[in-house]
DNA sequence: AAGTGAGTCAGCCGATAAGCCGGGTTCTGT
DNA sequence: ACAGAACCCGGCTTATCGGCTGACTCACTT
C-alpha cells in the first residue's frame, strides 16, 4: 500500500509556451491524495507554482456527465468550455440536460495557504468519494475519483480492452 | 439534511468584460433558498452587488416552455430573448404559441432590500413551487425548480445517460 | 374602516470557511 | 547511511458570513 500511495506524481506540470501570445497548460499523470474530513483535499506541490501562475490557483470544478467523477480544469481552460456549451443551441433537450448538468453544478476553488481546495458536498457525493482519492492529469483537465471506484474502472477497462480498436475514430490513429 | 442545505453556492458571479463595449454576466453553481410563506426567496447574496451593478437588480421570470420549472434573466438578457422571439414568423402556430407562453407569462422582478424577489403566484404554480428551491446558474439565465423536482430530474437525467451522445450536436463537442 | 398583501428592519441561529499547528512520513542531498 | 527539509494529513480553533424568521408599517383595495 505504501507503494501506491504517496508521490505517484511523476509528471511534473507543464506550461507550454504555444506562441508568443498564448500560454496552456499541459496536465499529465496520476496523483493520490486523500479528502480530510472537512472535505478538501491537496493538490500535487509541484503544480502549485505553475497553477498560481497560470491562473491564480483559481480553478473550477463540475462533475462528469457519465462517470462518477469530477472534473477540474484551470479556469482560463474552463472559461472556453462553458463558451462551447453556452453557444450550442438551448432549445434543443440534451443541450439544455448538459448545460444544467455541467454549469449548474459547477463551483470555482481557489487553493488555500495549504495548497488544498475545498469540495461543495454535493459534488462529492456525485462522485461517491471517500477517503482515497486519485488525481489524474488530463491535458486541460483533472479527473477526480475515488480511488476504489477508478480501480474498479480500470480493471473494467482492461476487460474491454479487446474491442476498443473496432472503433472507426481510432482506425487512424498512430501512437 | 444539514448537508444539503446552507451554502451550497460556492460559484461567485462572473461579469465578464466581453470587448471594450459588452458587458455580460455568467451565472453558474447552484443555490438552494427556500420559498417564504409569502411567496419570496433570497438570491445569493454574493450575486447581489453584482447583479445591482449589472442590471440594476431588476431581473425578468419567466415559464420554461417544456420543463416545470422557471427561468430567470437579468433585464438586459431577457431583452435580447425578447427581440429574437419577437423577430420569429408570427404567422408560424409554434412561433405564436412560444410567443404567448412566453412573453405572456413573463414579470418583472425588482430584489427588495433583502435580496428577495416576489415570485407570482401563477408562476409558482407552473413550477409547482413547494418550499425548498434549486437555483441554478446557467449562463445568462437562472432556472429555478422545486429542489424535489429537480432531484428527480437529476436521478432521471443520470438513468438515461447512455444515450447521451447518440445526439449530433454534441458529437463535436469536446469537453 | 378593515383586511390583505408587500416592504422594511432586526436578531438569531447555524453553517462554513480559513488559519494554524503538530506529528509522521517521505524524499533529497551529502 | 544519515541528516535535513519538505510535505502531507488531520485536528482544532475562531470568526465571519449568510439565511431564515418574525414583527412592524404602509398602501391599497373592497
Amino acid at each position: 500500500m505504501v507503494g501506491e500511495s504517496g508521490e505517484l506524481w511523476t509528471q511534473p506540470q507543464k506550461i507550454v509556451k504555444m506562441d508568443n501570445q498564448t500560454q496552456s497548460i499541459m496536465l499529465r499523470g496520476i496523483h493520490t491524495p486523500t479528502l480530510d474530513n472537512k472535505g478538501r483535499f491537496a493538490l500535487p506541490s509541484r503544480l502549485r507554482p505553475e497553477l498560481a501562475d497560470y491562473c491564480d490557483s483559481e480553478l473550477v470544478v463540475t462533475v462528469d456527465v457519465d462517470e462518477p467523477c469530477l472534473l477540474i480544469y484551470p479556469k482560463p481552460d474552463w472559461e472556453i468550455v462553458q463558451a462551447k456549451l453556452m453557444s450550442l443551441p438551448s432549445l434543443n433537450p440534451q443541450v439544455r440536460r448538459l448545460q444544467r448538468l455541467l454549469m449548474g453544478q459547477a463551483a470555482d476553488l481557489k487553493l488555500d495557504s495549504a495548497g488544498r481546495v475545498l469540495l461543495p458536498s454535493a459534488l462529492r457525493d456525485h462522485a461517491r468519494l471517500s477517503h482515497q482519492l486519485t488525481l489524474m492529469g488530463l491535458g486541460n483537465k483533472f479527473e477526480l475519483w475515488d480511488a476504489a471506484t477508478w480501480q474498479q474502472t480500470q480493471d473494467a477497462y482492461r476487460d474491454e480492452m479487446g474491442q476498443l480498436d473496432s472503433s472507426e475514430v481510432l482506425q487512424d490513429l498512430s501512437l
